[in-house]
DNA sequence: CAAAGTTACCAAAGCGCTTTGGGTAACTTG
DNA sequence: CAAGTTACCCAAAGCGCTTTGGTAACTTTG
């Protein structure tokens, strides 16, 4: 069924018909009623490439997956977040499109998007450092929000973020509080601007209280639960390992567990742990009391936030660039202690 | 730049241009070189929505997620999936449209996808026993293939599945062989199609060996870390535990090899462990000798497969039906061993 | 009571593409 | 050389909606 053969069923003109089921105020209630009565009756949508078309929007928003580097893996983050942006697209019927390319394709992908009119607006995924996909979509006028922040970018753009320096300061403080001085960092790929931030904050954190950096204790890659594991057994197999271990991701810090539990260290105990945690839903950090000491923000609401950011620069493309900053939560688990007396000094 | 201003520029009709574009004959090569060349000078590419309106296609799949029962969740092997789909979808030109829906509102979600034109078909996602959807989309003739099969549907739809019940069976008999009698099965929620077959499987090979079937050693819920950790400091709790666990996602997995560390059960010696695995890219069981002992089957692969398969049913409306049941891999790794001696008999 | 709204409707144009149904010139063929 | 092909191109219709620019009838106003 289409507007014409509705309108013709009614007797009523197309306009009248696509004004009544639109909500123009210039239509009769009563007609009103019985179109939508008879739309309803009929299994009447609208049919979207046809709206789409006539009104110059696609109802849709974009969501560009780089596909990682050395792991070509979708972020696991990335099933929570859509699930909190779903929920906004939703109840503000727009539709999510979703493409997942390398590095080399992504610009194409964002042209298209414009060109092709397929999306109103794009959510921009892992920001790295200098990102100059930024600078791309101000460019080619494709409306855009990001999850993160790109650092060295001079437009002005609309993010939502979390405090990832904060965060990681503080983490680090409280190891240091616990006299931890030797603290690992297992941190996501440092070409990731979220990365960067967070071995600020845990520099910043060792600087202000004089303990020299020590790059022997620092890895950064993806963030497998593997990358964890390796990681924590080549640290640990070094002459002066570390008493704590400051982790990027929960999925990492699992590795880490098992690394250490395989040496029969005890997390809490022998070795202090904090992870970041991004509240996957199937990686809840225990149910009472926590497994990990964590960080914690998370992300399903940050996809339901940025997403309703972005609903409303398309609504209002004049408005200023919005910025959020969300701070993350410390939360003390099983995983951390005071850092075990010093055994006998080498 | 649009069609019009294209074929204004080149002296030429838009019918000329369309067909140079689109690859048609009946133009000469030479103005198809000229057409070609303009075209991408002006960064030309075809507005989705009236290509879509004039052809009747709308060059998109949907996927429909429903979002988990209790734990609200998108299932975390999703990510894998659509990595493989995302492929397949880019090679084609399709674009990939998501929709997040509880169970409420999937049927809904369906019907507009057909009245409202926005996709040339969909995926079918965790299939539950006696699925209504396959039904509803048979009815309603929109082009689909399902992930997964549902027992007791009279339509013939196309699939592709994991042979779950000879994974689950083989892996049962594998502890079987090992000596373990008392075998428990942490599965997925038992409404779903898939964890229906697994427990099917673990039956059979109990079956086979006259082995009694105890109720007490079951679980099954949202293959969670801390469903695998709960359930398994449950199970240990009862008077007669079991010597070896059959779990149906490394997820949770990891969440009873947590519960076992927590006991001082070393995997492997004190207790056997058998894991389904679906190579999530982040959780790789291991890097040279696997953590658990597994039946392993690539859920990426599997995206790219049923995406092939629908785009293929897409194009051939009348081919029949196709059907695809992978095997899965048996790998040995460190999570199993011989059932220890019985302990003096109580 | 004429002029000026107001209300409730409609015909038709237009969104940007594809495709139908030609047309014309050049080239073959018997 | 007339008739039939072939190669190449075009005008216009149509996909299903929204929106512009009306009109006719009915109310209100001074």
């Amino acid at each position: 069924m289409n507007l014409k053969g509705l309108s013709k069923i009614l007797g009523l003109s197309q306009t009248t018909v696509s004004r009544a089921l639109n909500g123009y105020p210039e239509v009769n209630e009563a007609t009103r009623k019985k179109i939508l009565a008879v739309a309803a009756e009929h299994n009447y949508s609208p049919n979207a490439r046809a709206k789409g078309l006539a009104t110059g929007r696609a109802n849709a928003i974009g969501h560009v997956i780089p596909i990682g580097n050395q792991h070509e893996m979708v972020n696991p983050i990335f099933g929570d977040f859509i699930a909190g942006a779903g929920e906004v697209y939703a109840r503000n019927n727009y539709e999510m499109v979703l493409s997942i390319v390398d590095d080399a394709n992504e610009e194409k992908v964002y042209r298209a998007f414009k060109t092709r009119g397929t999306v109103d607006g794009v959510i921009l995924h892992g920001p790295k450092m200098n990102d100059s996909r930024i600078a791309l979509l101000d460019k080619i006028g494709l409306p855009f929000v990001v999850h993160g922040r790109a650092s060295g970018i001079d437009v002005n753009y609309s993010w939502l973020d979390v405090n990832n320096r904060s965060a990681f300061r503080r983490a680090t403080d409280f190891l240091l509080d616990l006299g931890h001085v030797r603290i690992a960092l297992i941190n996501g790929l440092e070409t990731m601007d979220f990365a960067h931030r967070r071995r600020s904050g845990y520099e910043d954190a060792l600087n202000a209280r004089g303990v020299e950096l020590d790059t022997a204790l620092l890895r950064s890659n993806d963030m497998t639960e593997e990358f964890g594991y390796a990681s924590t057994v080549e640290i640990l197999d070094q002459s002066r390992p570390p008493t704590a271990f400051l982790v990027s991701s929960i999925i990492s810090a699992l590795g880490v567990r098992r690394a250490l539990e395989e040496r029969g260290l005890q997390m809490g105990r022998d070795i202090s742990v904090i992870t970041y945690d991004d509240g996957l839903s199937y990686l809840a950090n225990g149910a009472d009391v926590p497994i990990f000491t964590a960080t914690r923000s998370s992300v399903r609401v940050a996809g339901r936030a940025l997403s309703e950011m972005l609903l409303a620069q398309i609504n209002d493309p004049d408005a200023p660039p919005q910025h959020r900053l969300l701070e993350v939560k410390l939360t003390v688990g099983r995983s951390t202690g005071p850092a075990p007396a010093t055994a006998a000094p080498a």
